[in-house]
This record gives C-alpha cells, sequence and structure tokens, in this order.
DNA sequence: AATTGGCTAATACCTTCGTGTTATCTCCGA
DNA sequence: TCGGAGATAACACGAAGGTATTAGCCAATT
C-alpha cells in the first residue's frame, strides 16, 4: 500500500485507465487531421490519424472506447460505403461524420446508418467536441453491455448440451417433470443438470436465471 | 354465422381492419396536399390533410397506425419545433419531413431527433412511399408493444399494495421466508399475497412473473 | 489399460411452494 | 349498522424443488 499522497499524485497527474477514450481521425487533408489531432488532445483525448481508409483498416486499435470522424470525400473508398462496411468488419465504433460538400440526401443515409452527427466543414470546434463526447459515451454504453453478454457467454459455454436444454427450458417456466417428460429423461437426471446449470451459471435463483437466459437469446437475435 | 362465401367476399373487397393507416399530412401547400393525398389513396393509404399545426393538433385521430407527413416550413409554427413538442402532446407518430430549402444542420437535428426521412423538394413519389410505410411500420410495431405493455399495467393496477410489495420482491428471487422478514410478515401471509398477485396478473409460472416485472420496469424508466 | 467427463437413474431427506380452511381486525361505503 | 375488501395469521396437506450418495454406461484421452 502506497501512500495517500501518492495515489492522489497519481490521480491528478493522469486520467484513471477507465477514462482513457481515442479519436481515430480519417481525412485526406493533413492539415485538417493536424487541426483536429490538436483540438482533441486539448481536451485530454487520444489519437490516431489515418490519410485513407486502408490505413486505419490495416492499423491495430487498442481496446478502448472510441470513435472515428471520418470524412465523407476520400480517395479509393467513399466515406459513406465505408461507414455502411464497419460492421462487417467487426467495426462497432461510432462515426463522426465531416463534409466539404455534403446534400441532405447523403446526410440522411448517413444518419439512418447510425451516424452521431454529420458536420458540414467548416464546423465550430465546439460542435466537433459535442458530437465525439456523444460518441463516446455511445461507445461507453455499447462496450458495458457488451462486457456483460460476454461473460454470460463464456459460463454459458461451459454447459453441456443437456444442460442447456434444461436451463432453457427451466427459465420458460417448465417443472422439472415437465422437463423429464419432453426429454425422456427422469425427474431426479433433470434436477442433476438443472443444479449443474445453476452452478456453472452463477444463478442463485430462478429468477436469475430467467433474466441471464433472456439476455442470452436477445443477443443471439442481435 | 353467415356464409363463407360473403366472408370471402369482405375480404377481397376492403382491408381488413388490421390493415388500415393513415396518412397526417401537415403542409401549407394545398396543390402538394392533394397531390400527396391522391398519391397515398392510390396505395390504399387513409389520409388526413391539414394546412396548419393547429388544425392537426386540435384534430380527432382514430385510433389506428399512422404517420404524419410534414412540412419543415409552415405558418405559425416552425415544423421542427412541432416534431420536438410531439413527444410532450403524447402523440408518438413517427415523422416524415418534407422541405423546399434545407440544409444539413436542420436535417440532421429532423434525424436526431427520430424522423424516419428527410425529403427535400421535389421528391419521387417512390421515395415518399418508401418512407411512409417505414414509418407506418414503426408505429405498428411501437404500438403493438405499447398495447402489451397496457395489458400488463391494466392487470397491475387491480394488485392491492401489499401485493406489489411481494411481487416485486418475488420476481427478484427472493423466497417467501426472505420476503416475510422484509415486510416484517409472517410467511403465510406473503404466500396468500403471492398467490393473489400470480393470479391477478395472470402468470402461471414464476419465470412468467419475473419477465411481466421486468418489463413493467422497463415500462416505467422510458 | 486406466482415467476422465458426460449422461443416466434410484433412494433418501429436507426445504420450499401452493392452496384450502378458519379466523380476527380495520376501513370504507351503502 | 351491515357488508365487503384488504391485511394478517395459524394449521395442515400435497406438490415441487434441491442435494447427497451410489452406481452403471459410454466415448475420448492419456
Amino acid at each position: 500500500m502506497v501512500s495517500p499522497f501518492l495515489e492522489n499524485m497519481a490521480l491528478w497527474m493522469s486520467h484513471s485507465p477507465d477514462d482513457r477514450a481515442i479519436v481515430y481521425i480519417v481525412d485526406d487533408d493533413e492539415a485538417l487531421r493536424r487541426a483536429l489531432d490538436r483540438l482533441f488532445r486539448s481536451v485530454s483525448l487520444e489519437t490516431r490519424s489515418y490519410g485513407a481508409v486502408r490505413e486505419f483498416i490495416g492499423a491495430q486499435r487498442p481496446d478502448l472506447p472510441g470513435c472515428i470522424v471520418l470524412d465523407v470525400r476520400l480517395p479509393g473508398t467513399n466515406g459513406l460505403e465505408f461507414q455502411a462496411q464497419l460492421g462487417d468488419l467487426g467495426i462497432n465504433l461510432p462515426v463522426v461524420l465531416i463534409t466539404g460538400h455534403g446534400d441532405i440526401p447523403m446526410t440522411v443515409r448517413a444518419m439512418k446508418a447510425g451516424a452521431v452527427d454529420f458536420l458540414p466543414k467548416p464546423f465550430r470546434d465546439q460542435d466537433m467536441l459535442d458530437a465525439v463526447s456523444t460518441a463516446i459515451n455511445r461507445d461507453r454504453s455499447r462496450r458495458a453491455a457488451e462486457d456483460l453478454a460476454a461473460g454470460l457467454k463464456d459460463r454459458f459455454a461451459t454447459l453441456s448440451m443437456r444442460e442447456r436444454e434444461v436451463m432453457m427450458l427451466a427459465a420458460s417456466g417448465r417443472m422439472n417433470k415437465q422437463i423429464a417428460g419432453e426429454l425422456g429423461l427422469s425427474e431426479v437426471t433433470v434436477k442433476i443438470h438443472r443444479g449443474a446449470a445453476m452452478r456453472k451459471m452463477g444463478a442463485r435463483t430462478l429468477a436469475e436465471l430467467v433474466r441471464m437466459a433472456d439476455a442470452l437469446n436477445l443477443a443471439r437475435e442481435h
């Protein structure tokens, strides 16, 4: 245990790891990239800068909350098309779009695709900061929800097939006797599998098991 | 019981009530209103036409799925401000916006506020029909979810205070013994309230009660 | 060949749940 | 003042849940 003084020192001098966030800037205009870089660093956000979509895709991204600031007009790939591809690439970062020559249909398309904001150039610094702040908060929420779901999935993966079947039927409200009938088992065997499922999932009550089963099904439908 | 022939006649000649939907047109341009009216009626949608926001607010609206087609530039109230007020007025109809002189910030604001689409004039008939179709489907989903929640709320309203307390604690996974301790009751009394809650809510298993309790809490947070 | 893990099942024991019966007390409206 | 609804509670019985012990079977791995 270090002294309270040193602990407070650390808090004052740097963000705790939970506060870190990265803005990925994708724009072919190097001057604008540098300006954005300064802007974001001035509010203690980390930045990564890319001149083309390909560079961004190929780069390593740390496992931290963040967002993408993306120019619509880019060499090679179009910004809107890239936005649409992000999901397929397994990238779930929120997107803030900027454009020099945008029109309304383009804006509508971007917003329908889930963009956090769509800023025509020139934009005010504060508008950009607001958009990025919203985007990062959205990513934090998504990551938090995903972490919960991941924990559930990990525990569910340790269940045997029988245990999964019994768990789902139990979570649907079936009695042990009914489960035994539907699966062609004895009631005792069902109790064993049910108990194992509760233990492996970390559920202490049926109510918890019901909520876990619902969360797993929701995660799958998504 | 009428004859099968007459029943089928009715099906062929009109939409079943479940298919009905209404488009509320709010625009001060009477020529455009008439054109939209013809367009929507050509695809068997019902229409109501208003030249000003005030007319729409004062009008009676049947309890059917529908959407609003709203011009941004209107005499009196601004279309975007009206869109923002809809929630406060208890109107949850999806909005399709049209505009003659729109810009990007206006579009972003409208889409952030939940507009289904934002169409600059002149627009193609098919784009308008697509937007309205999406909007009405969204309203159908919302109404279906709301009907379910309303049924739950009605049943929950018939519970006494004690029954509600016991239901919530039971749905959280507490045993009757624990509930009795927390509420300062005997276990027998808890069983009576719990049984009454299950019966009044129409829940046949604890799993159903858990899901009902969750749905009620989600509905409240919303 | 031996071991491990998964699936099955019976027996036994205790806990918890659900319900019916009976009963007392309070409050409120007819 | 009577009747009804709500809340409380004890007693009793049967249904259901949970766990421990023991044990047989099978497939895969060591």
